[in-house]
DNA sequence: ACCTGAACACCGTTCAAGT
DNA sequence: ACCTGAACACCGTTCAAGT
């Protein structure tokens, strides 16, 4: 299975000029303009350089290719949550594990529901085409199964912290980008923000080699 | 932010003959090897049809539009995984905690690993443009601040069955996905099948409200 | 040195013409 | 009743011509 492309994403030109960061700026944001205005699928090239007021010859001088438009925006967003998770981390230094837990699913709530039109539009681009229906509804259905598998239970130090820490990410990461692509309802969020630290920090909980296992959050 | 389109998935005409179905399995079959043999990127309509033997215009008659094409294999998957998770929770039935959480993490990640080079093309699929590489980058970054987070740590009957089944979907749907897109390695598969119990079996065992929590998996 | 936009190659989709 | 494929409208990208 081949990529796409190798993708060259460097621009042909740095923006050492200010003239040019103007002109960079502004197709910046009238990508994400046409994209929230028309949609993922009527965002051309031609509409982004007419929007930012540039000739698409200038455009492709800054952005090689379209792809690069697309991942600019993209690049903003994961930027912005890498910053927030890094300032709650500092924040949380030094708390306990159960306080951890709760303050990591806050600011990564928080970071991915800030602003849930752009956010959803951006999970758009990563679309090609809708699959928003079909995900809601597979997740349904595993919700019900899940849930009946459930009903019929009858009772119902780290050894390696570089998997616990990853595991961590990718149940806190994964766990939300399904939430908001499938369906990002208040209903769905509030689950998320009442079970995702229980399952944090019952997670951590029990790979802690120090800790009795039992403590409630 | 608007859709694509409203999407008309159905297609124009009903498969009521042989003749129909055959071709309609051609043309689903030219989509595939299509994909593995040139990657998303190349698929065009006019290579699918060709390699199907059919028209374009014949193609049209069935599968509507480009996205039908792609929808028609996502939806195999889909089906394989439902197919494969219903069979596991019948298996399931009855088992205490522990065995439903293991249960479900191996049955899912056999399904989402059983033919790892069509279900990274299918990843594919959803990704207009390739993000894997921002992706990884980010959780590489995540994993170690939260690696260094947890380094700082000083020690280290359900309530809502519809929402405690809700997350267990979400962790083990969300995780496995991320990874999957990612970087599906097989260090990260490893960690995902010795990882993904504990924590489904600790959330578990946590909102168990009939539990003593202290049990280890 | 930099910008412009007509031109090019190609794609998704349609529909008049065939059988 | 069904299939065909040339034709259409549009898109991403380039590059000769301008300033």
């Amino acid at each position: 299975m081949n990529r796409p492309e190798p993708a060259l994403l460097q621009p042909r030109k740095s923006p050492r000029q200010a003239r040019s960061a103007a002109t960079i700026k502004a197709i910046r944001e009238a990508t994400i303009q046409v994209l929230l205005a028309d949609g993922i699928g009527r965002l051309t090239t031609t509409r982004v350089a007419e929007r930012a007021g540039v000739s698409v010859g200038t455009m492709y001088q800054y952005f090689p290719h379209k792809q690069a438009l697309l991942f600019g925006i993209v690049e903003r967003q994961l930027n912005a949550t890498e910053e927030a998770m890094r300032e709650a981390c500092a924040r949380l230094t030094g708390r306990d594990l159960a306080g951890i837990a709760q303050g990591l699913v806050e600011a990564w709530l928080a970071a991915k529901t800030a602003d849930i039109v752009s956010s959803r539009a951006i999970y758009g681009i990563a679309a090609e085409f809708d699959l928003s229906d079909a995900m809601e509804r597979a997740i349904r259905v595993m919700t019900a199964l899940f849930d009946d598998l459930l009903a019929s239970a009858p009772g119902a130090r780290f050894a390696d912290r570089a998997s616990v820490a990853f595991m961590l990410t990718a149940m806190l990461g994964g766990s939300v980008r399904i939430v908001m692509e499938a369906d990002p309802s208040e209903e769905n969020l509030a689950r998320l923000r009442e079970e995702l630290p229980r399952a944090c920090y019952a997670y951590l909980a029990s790979a802690n080699l120090d800790g009795s296992g039992a403590a409630q959050v």
